[in-house]
DNA sequence: AAATCGGGGAG
DNA sequence: CTCCCAGATTT
């Protein structure tokens, strides 16, 4: 196997100059701007992330601001960044900050991957590249890296096996407890290469600052097994096709009735078994609430809403529905 | 281990 | 058109 030391101070070097101006990288951005950043950009590429980020921010710039905030807005200025589910747990995970940690962010990865949507990668993360401890961050840009440069293949395949890991913690750099920097510089050099060179399409192989070292190209860079490809989900005709148009429909802010919303979305396909049925899972899921309406227009029509629109004093013309699972 | 959960830009 | 992106949670 190629031997780590070299890749480590190749990759230094590199990053120092190479590295994207990304504003959660910024010395002066809070731990909290780390801790939004990792949870957008869970899925979601960094393009389409800046400016969400950026606007989530500026509107909500503490864990408390953000527990404080209508979940309403909290899914609005999420807006299409996907899996909405994300936003609402980074919002409870902001709660809980506020509840169990002073309303600061945690600075432990043990304490960290206890929040709400934080796993093993986010909780590495944030306690690595926020607090600058030497944790082993494994994202899938460095599975791809060390997949490459360590063990000589094409793509690392869809899960992240107990031998990756392994290899993982063993390719890190020396580090003494009191000084996580050179782990840290190691961990979000090795994602940039993977983000900006060792990508997974096509990789740019001739701008790589390791390509000599890399097992990979010095097999020969073969292709792909078709067990190492990572067949991609279906998208047309799915329930989270219909969720997500759903979640736009609702996103315009105003309370919907249920017959119109259903009955308008773009999507022919979708039978109304379908369109129901995924209703129900955002309502079952927080990302939609039900209620009843009291407009003199249409009194007793079922309404659907972002949580937290129904029942407020700039909107009497709609009440929320107490709890009832078979209501329709 | 496998399914589910969004959305869009790049190839 | 297909693929893939700083994953987490549930079964």
């Amino acid at each position: 196997m190629t031997e780590a030391g070299l890749v480590h101070e190749r990759l230094a070097d590199w990053y120092a100059h190479a590295a994207r101006d990304l504003p959660w990288r910024r010395a002066e951005c809070s731990p909290w701007g780390v801790m939004v950043s990792e949870v957008m950009l869970q899925q979601t590429p960094v393009a389409r992330v800046l400016p969400r980020w950026l606007e989530w921010m500026d509107r909500w710039p503490t864990p408390a601001a953000t527990a404080a905030a209508p979940a309403a807005e909290i899914l609005t200025v999420w807006d299409r960044l996907g899996y909405p589910r994300r936003a609402l747990r980074l919002q409870a995970a902001a709660a809980a900050m506020v509840e169990r940690h002073g309303g600061e962010v945690p600075t432990t990865a043990e304490e960290l991957r206890d929040l709400p949507g934080v796993g093993e990668y986010t909780a590495a993360a944030v306690a690595c590249f926020a607090f600058q401890r030497p944790e082993v961050v494994v994202d899938t840009n460095i599975r791809r890296v060390h997949a490459r440069v360590f063990s000589g293949k094409a793509l690392p395949g869809k899960t992240y096996t107990a031998a990756q890991r392994q290899l993982a913690r063993e390719v890190m750099p020396a580090t003494f407890d009191d000084d996580g920097a050179l782990a840290c510089t190691w961990n979000i050099a090795a994602m940039e290469l993977g983000a900006l060179i060792c990508t997974a399409r096509a990789p740019r192989c001739a701008s790589c600052p390791v390509a000599d070292l890399c097992a990979w190209r010095l097999a020969g860079s073969p292709p792909a097994t078709e067990e190492e490809k990572t067949r991609g989900q279906a998208w047309a005709g799915t329930d989270r096709q219909v969720r997500g148009a759903i979640m736009a429909a609702l996103r315009q802010g105003r309370p919907v009735l249920q017959w119109r919303l259903l009955d308008q979305l773009p999507l022919p396909e979708a039978t109304a078994q379908q369109r129901l049925r995924c209703l129900e899972s955002l309502v079952a899921d927080g990302l939609a609430v039900r209620g009843i309406s009291t407009d003199p227009e249409e009194p007793g029509e079922t309404v659907i809403a972002l949580p937290g629109l129904l029942d407020s004093p700039q909107d009497p013309s709609h009440q929320v529905l107490p709890a009832s699972p078979g209501a329709q």
